[in-house]
DNA sequence: CACAATTTATTAACACTGTTCATTATATTT
DNA sequence: AAATATAATGAACAGTGTTAATAAATTGTG
């Protein structure tokens, strides 16, 4: 079967390049901006070719927000390299902020659009590929600080839940312009690196 | 100039008529269906007419977006019988989600959508009138925490930014199905509500 | 009252959007 | 070489926000 290999390598390769190209305008005109047919532009076909590659728009974000996942998850190599889980922790912190903060476009398809989780729901994956990864290395980190007793025992998801909630309120409320109702605009991003601090700091003390 | 207020008033009231159909629109169908031709249909005006009434679709989100909030202040009203101010944050903090959960459509508009931040900044009313008030009760009761010494005292629009922080990245994650990912989907709404109890608590004990 | 000026409302149109269907071109298999 | 899949396309549908030009209604003035 080396022909319907090469076959189904090709169909990939165009693929690719339809997601490279919805990347490139996305990271330079926004999220809002970007339109099958300004797509198909870019690869030089015709819009309705991209519907043999991809079954709508949402599955081409979809794949964004995948990409978007595995910057997040580079960003994180560092991780690794940390013994004590708590300033794991700390570090996670910083980056999710970070990236948020230099990624918006990502961020929003990563964890404001709907979009992305309808793809998931439609094909009925069952599972979220790299959002799950990444939720994976929050849960972990926590879990660790338990085991050697560095935060009070709980349940894992639902502490999780929080230390994420307040990272995520924090970003998403900056990248829509709310928090500088609160803050002095110039002092948000401070703020909001002392109030995550803050969060685990008195986590560690609980 | 009795005849230039009747004027006034009479737009006003056109005004008024555009914005109920937006509404009613809008909680039905969601915010998404809202469209300038569907709220011109139900008013049984022309679609270009409320381009005399308003300067553009982002202006009439805008006022949806301030009459969530008059909801959602309404929604606090009972706050102010309640004497010890932990308990007023508690009771706001469930409050908030309750409302985030019962009101998505509302939600979005008010913490998440731009639409109405732009219509503030491009009218540049300087202030964003139902939404300040609202941050100014947390502030409020924030304050009264510190001066009545039930949680330590630090710069109150930091701790206001941690607390909002939680309460809006437990709604947003919610309303975007991304906190099923993390806890049991019948679970997900005791776990909001857990995670924000726990963040009072530890706020008085630290 | 009649005429001019202003306000209000509408029609037509522009430049887009995602998506589907019927048709054509290309490549593969018999 | 003919038949059959696959890939690509043009035209069209049904919608979007918004603007310019035009018509209708209302108000102000001689």
């Amino acid at each position: 079967m080396g022909i319907l290999e090469r076959k189904e390598k090709q169909r990939d390769e165009i693929r690719k390049m339809i997601l490279e190209a919805s990347m490139q305008l996305f990271v330079k005109e926004g999220f809002e901006n970007v339109s099958i047919r300004k797509i198909a532009d870019l690869v030089e076909y015709s819009p309705t070719t991209l519907y043999i590659y991809f079954k709508d728009k949402n599955e081409i974000l979809f794949h964004l927000c995948e990409m978007g996942f595995e910057r997040m998850i580079a960003s994180n190599l560092a991780l690794v390299q940390i013994e004590n889980p708590i300033d794991r922790l700390y570090l996670l912190g910083e980056n999710y902020i970070n990236f948020g903060l230099e990624n918006p476009e990502y961020y929003d398809l990563m964890f404001i659009q709907n979009a992305p989780m309808k793809t998931i729901r439609e094909q009925n994956l069952g599972h979220w590929p790299n959002g799950d990864v990444a939720l994976e290395t929050l849960k972990h980190i926590i879990q660790e600080c338990m085991d050697k007793e560095f935060i009070p025992t709980g349940d894992v998801a639902t502490i999780s839940m929080a230390v994420w909630a307040v990272a995520h309120g924090l970003v998403s409320l900056a990248i829509r312009q709310r928090l500088e109702r609160l803050v002095e605009p110039d002092k948000v991003v401070q703020s909001m690196h002392e109030s995550i601090r803050w969060m685990i700091n008195t986590l560690k003390k609980a």
